[in-house]
Parts: structure tokens; C-alpha cells; sequence
RNA sequence: GCGCUCGUAGCUCAAUUGGACAGAGCAUCUGACUACGGAUCAGAAGGUUGGGGAUUCGAGUUCCUCCGAGCGCACCA
């Protein structure tokens, strides 16, 4: 444990337990948490005087009385069945927070062991509008690069987008239909919706038109050069127009992040082949398919993974394959995450059972479906416009700020045009994203916009309004707006309830790269902010008492104004320095 | 039919992965204002964690079984 630096509380008061659990019984674990009834409380007593056979509170006390713990803590005390309840010195929290007050990375760690991570995120479809389900997909996986960079991981962004398939047969001769130009001028100003059920509309009701469709199709897979290039006019107006998603949303996405559908093209004859020599091939109904074992349909037989159509062509389970054996093999992932709403966990799973048998996913790489719920309207029905149509991400987006920038009302008045219309953004936006990454990922979640948007609760809003009121107060300070680090006075409780929240910030952090939960975070700083709350009406910070409390209140003030906004950055949300 | 996910206060969600009396926020009710940004704070009330059973020192969490909801179940992605 080095001297310098923060240090890892829960470690260190872990590994002192354990010495003093090995004097009872070795390599007994104390089970350390923090606690409401004290700072932290072990329960690993009660488990080894179960297996000793002792009275727990007896354990404990042994425990407690050899437990070199003197320097950390005020006291360690049985308590209950068996716990012993940590409560730490006030000398050691401050400065803990002194340390944290100099600290760049405010008291989070760096991973032990980096990484390199494949993230699969957002993944819209060309020529087809993004939706909610995308949004989900958007706003998780780029929480989760932005922590799991903070934490020293070589992540690699792909956004799998769907720009390959039969579809592109009907979207081709829809725009010879229309006209080169009259399409992109369609598409460019982001009606991807119109433009898809119109060709759709064609496909369906003209023998002719399909006719077309397919041979396009057929030209397409074959390398047509003119039907390259009209594919390519309908890639680059979508890409273009995902961009102005991405960037209304404030996410790390860009072009370079994009790796097509059919980028794995080339690769789709390999994975056939290797797949056939590996022996795991089989032809069923005409198509070719793997059959991993413990899948099955719904007559109770295998469950097949089609690698090739009847028809000869390729579906997205051989995309997925290819895909894998390329993030393992050219980019060396140890790890990849597909940030994919919880519907496809079976195909990912087969996909990841297969790869696995063909040794294209080796035990020393992770896969993981990081799943998430479905978008509910207030009626707990998936969520529709009036109309009954899916709802653009666009106009959901922009609905947003303009909500916010109704609820900021006067409030904002003060503020120059364009900074008031950034901060309706950065609320907007900011409740958006919040209500969508504060809730367990893999439950489905009641859209409700006065709830997201409200400035009480658990919300992006509250957040924001706490940080710029800090903000507020350290300008007023004048130069204490960056008061140098000392070890703080914790005279108050709401001096040290607060000191010891900041002191919960790298934990917080390791939770969500954990179990890929950004919930856990958004708990952290929703509990930080009212912690914080209760501490500014109770403790005068600019009317302290005397100069020493005065700087020692504006500390704590200011790491608290900068964990909210390291934090917020973390999920991808602004924090204006004033609202 | 089989599989997966889920069911927690009136509403929306937590619960650090098996730990103490299940916690917050809305909404409701009581208090506190010339306020370092009231976009606030303090407090009250609200629960048989869908029902039943099992495992153990201890279960919202694990297992079984009913009830209910959503999703998936071979040539769309």
C-alpha cells in the first residue's frame, strides 16, 4: 500500500481484517460492506464461527481485539449476530480527503489489468431511422467506454452498422426510382423513414419492382460497380445523417468508429469453409447450419445457427462469426462487450457457443451481451408516437431540449442567448440519458418526460443544479474558487458525512466497469449531491465561522463540485458551470 | 409447448451479488424562509418484496412449485 496517493479504503481495511481473521482460522475472508449502522461492517465472523462451531459475537471479539486497526479507525465494535462494525477516525478521513482534494483522478483507480475491449454499440440501420432501442444501445455502451477508458482499458469503439443485406436490393431501385438526386436530397435532411417505407411500399405491392430487388441484390453481393456506387450514396447520406445524431447526443461515436455489416463480407466464404473443415456443418432443409449443443426450437429439436441461406446467401449469425474471429484475431480483444438489447440473447449466445467451438473465441476471451430492457411508454406498452408509429430518436432529442428549456423558464434569464440555449441542451439531453442509464440496464423503463426532467429526485437536472450551485458559491469565494488541498475540519457531522462520500467516488466507479452497471454511479452521485445538500444548509461555507473553516468548507465544496462533474462526464452528461 | 428475463410503498426506481429493522425520489401530510442559487432542507406516513414451500445462524437475492407480464424459439437483421 503506498504512502502517497488515496488510498483504496475498502482494500486496505479489508486486508488488516484478514490478517487478524488468519490469527482465528487462515484464509478466511471478513466480507467487508459499507454499513448504516457504522463506516463498514465485516460479516465474515459469523460464517467462521459457523463452520468453528463458536458462539459468533465470541469470534468476533477475537477478531476485533487483535484487529491492527488503530491508525484507520475510532472504533471496532461487535455488534448484532456477529458483525463488527468499522467507524473510521475522523484524522484519517481528512486526510484521506486532503489526499483526494490533490488528486487528478480524484481518488478513482486505474484497472490492474488493462485491457484491450472491443465495445459493440448503437448499431442503427441504414436508410432506416434510429429509435429508442438505439438510443439505449448509444447511451449505455459510450458510458461504459468513457468509464472503462477512465480506467485505463484500450477500448476500441465499433458501431455495427446494418449496411449490407437483402434490403439493399429494394432500397437500390427505390432510389433509381426517385432519382439520384431527389434521394439524397431526401435523405440528407434525415427523412431515412419516408424513404424506406416507400420502397418497402413498392416491394410489396409491384411484381416488377421485386423482380428488380433481387437481381439488384444479386449484383450487389457480386461487386456490381454501378450498384456499388449507389450503395454507397445510400451509406454515406445515412452515415452523415448518424453523425448529427451522435453529435446532438453528445456521444464519443464518429465515422472511424463505424465497421459496417459489410466489412465482414469477405470474410463470410472463410467462415463457411473453416466451418465445414472444422466438421461442424450441417445441411438441413437445404441450409447450412451449426447446431450447438443445449439450443432448442419449438418442437424441442437442436436449434440450428444458419451459417448459409438455401438461396446461397449469408445471414447476420455469419456476420456476427466473422466478426468475432476478426475482434479476437486483428484487433486482439480479450474482451468484448455487445451493448444489444436483451431480445437477441439467444442468437448471441449461439453465436458465442459456435465461435467457441470453432476455437475462434478462446477461453482467455470474454464475450459479454451487456443486455438492456425495452423503452415503456407511460402506458408500460413499448414506446409510440400518437400516431402509433416508432418514435425518431431526433425528434425525441429535440423534444427534450425544447422541454428543458420551458422548465428552465426565467430561471435562466440572466444568461446570455446562446449560453441559455446550451444549458436547455445539456439539461435536455443530460435527463435523457440519465433516466435511461440510472435504472438497472436489463429492466425495461418507463419513459416519463416530466419525471426525467424534474429538478427533484433522482434526476440529470438535480445533478446539474447542485454542481452549478457549488460553482455559484466558489466564484463568489473569489480565490478560494481553488483552495489549496488541506486536511479538512469535520467538526460538523455534515462535514464529515459529506468527506466521507467523496471518499466513495473510486468505488463507485470500479462498480460500473464491474457488472458494466452505470446505474451504480448515477446511486453514488444522486447520494453525493443530497449529502451535499445537507451539508450547505447546515455548514456556512463563505460565512464560516473563522478562515480556517472557511477554506476548509470551500475544499470540500470544490472536490464535491468536482466529483459531480468527473462523474457526470463519465456518463457521458454535461455539467455547465452555471444554469 | 419449450427457453430467457422479470414481478419490491399509490407511482417511478434502489438494495454494494446471502447480511442487521427492505432504502430513495415523486405524490400526500407537518415543519423551516430577507435565501453562500428555495430548482432547498428537516420530519411524518406509506411494505406479508405476486402466492406457497425448501435450503441456513440469516433469503428481495439461491432452489422447487403455482399465478401474472414481456421477449425469443431456422433461412429478416
Amino acid at each position: 500500500m503506498p504512502q502517497w496517493g488515496v488510498a483504496d479504503i475498502q482494500a486496505l481495511l479489508t486486508a488488516r481484517l484478514r490478517a487478524a481473521f488468519d490469527t482465528v482460522e487462515p484464509g478466511a475472508d471478513p466480507v467487508l460492506r459499507p454499513s448504516e449502522h457504522a463506516d463498514f461492517q465485516a460479516n465474515g465472523a459469523l460464517a467462521l464461527a459457523k463452520r468453528l462451531g463458536r458462539p459468533p459475537r465470541d469470534v468476533a471479539a477475537e477478531i476485533a481485539a487483535v484487529a491492527d486497526l488503530d491508525a484507520v479507525c475510532a472504533s471496532v465494535e461487535v455488534s448484532g449476530a456477529g458483525f463488527i462494525n468499522l467507524v473510521l477516525a475522523d484524522s484519517y478521513i481528512a486526510a484521506q480527503v486532503g489526499l483526494l482534494a490533490a488528486d487528478e483522478r480524484l481518488g478513482s483507480r486505474t484497472a490492474a489489468e488493462p485491457a484491450r475491449i472491443v465495445v459493440d454499440y448503437s448499431a442503427p440501420n441504414v436508410a432506416k431511422e434510429m429509435h429508442v432501442g438505439h438510443l439505449r444501445s448509444t447511451v449505455i455502451g459510450d458510458a461504459l467506454c468513457r468509464v472503462l477508458v477512465h480506467l485505463g482499458h484500450d477500448v476500441v469503439r465499433e458501431n455495427h452498422v446494418g449496411d449490407w443485406g437483402t434490403n439493399f436490393g429494394m432500397l437500390i431501385e427505390h432510389l433509381l426510382d426517385v432519382g439520384e438526386t431527389e434521394a439524397v436530397e431526401e435523405l440528407s435532411v434525415g427523412d431515412l423513414d419516408g424513404f424506406y417505407k416507400a420502397a418497402r411500399s413498392s416491394f410489396d405491392n409491384d411484381e416488377g419492382f421485386r423482380e428488380r430487388s433481387r437481381r439488384r441484390v444479386v449484383a450487389l453481393q457480386s461487386g456490381d460497380g454501378e450498384t456499388l456506387r449507389l450503395w454507397r450514396i445510400l451509406v454515406a447520406e445515412s452515415v452523415g445523417y448518424f453523425a448529427e445524431v451522435y453529435a446532438k447526443l453528445g456521444v464519443l461515436l464518429n465515422g472511424a468508429d463505424i465497421v459496417g455489416e459489410s466489412t465482414y463480407n469477405p470474410m463470410l466464404a472463410d467462415v463457411v469453409r473453416d466451418l465445414e473443415r472444422a466438421g461442424l456443418l450441417v445441411t438441413s432443409d437445404g441450409a447450412r447450419c451449426v447446431f450447438p449443443p443445449g439450443f432448442a426450437n419449438r418442437d424441442g429439436e437442436p436449434l440450428p445457427l444458419i451459417i448459409q441461406k438455401s438461396d446461397g446467401g449469408f445471414g447476420y449469425a455469419t456476420t456476427d462469426l466473422a466478426a468475432i474471429r476478426d475482434r479476437v484475431g486483428r484487433i486482439g480483444a480479450s474482451r468484448i462487450l455487445y451493448v444489444v438489447g436483451s431480445p437477441q440473447a439467444q442468437h448471441l449466445e449461439m453465436c458465442f457457443a459456435v465461435a467457441r467451438l470453432a476455437g475462434w473465441l478462446p477461453e482467455s476471451v470474454e464475450a459479454v451481451h451487456v443486455a438492456f430492457g425495452s423503452v415503456l411508454g407511460t402506458d408500460h406498452k413499448m414506446l409510440k408516437s400518437r400516431s402509433g408509429a416508432t418514435v425518431k430518436l431526433v425528434e425525441l432529442l429535440d423534444e427534450a431540449v425544447e422541454r428543458a428549456a420551458a422548465a428552465a423558464g426565467e430561471r435562466g434569464a440572466a444568461l446570455a442567448p446562446d449560453e441559455r440555449a446550451r444549458v436547455a441542451h445539456a439539461l435536455g439531453i443530460g435527463a435523457v440519458k440519465y433516466a435511461d442509464l440510472s435504472g438497472d440496464r436489463t429492466r425495461d423503463y418507463v419513459f416519463d418526460w416530466d419525471r426525467m426532467l424534474a429538478f427533484d429526485g433522482n434526476t440529470a437536472p438535480y445533478l446539474q443544479y447542485a454542481h452549478a450551485r457549488i460553482r455559484s458559491v466558489l466564484r463568489q469565494a473569489g480565490d478560494g474558487a481553488s483552495p489549496a488541498p488541506v486536511a479538512p475540519s469535520l467538526a460538523e457531522p455534515a462535514e464529515r458525512a459529506l468527506a466521507l462520500a467523496l471518499l466513495g467516488f473510486g468505488d463507485a466507479v470500479d462498480a460500473v466497469a464491474a457488472s458494466y452497471a452505470p446505474n451504480r454511479l448515477c446511486a453514488y452521485l444522486f447520494d453525493l449531491a443530497t449529502t451535499f445538500t445537507s451539508f450547505y444548509e447546515t455548514c456556512p461555507i463563505l460565512r464560516a465561522p473563522d478562515p480556517e473553516r472557511r477554506h476548509s468548507r470551500l475544499l470540500l465544496a470544490r472536490v464535491t463540485a468536482d466529483v459531480l462533474a468527473t462523474g457526470l462526464d463519465l456518463l457521458g452528461i454535461a455539467a455547465p458551470a452555471r444554469m
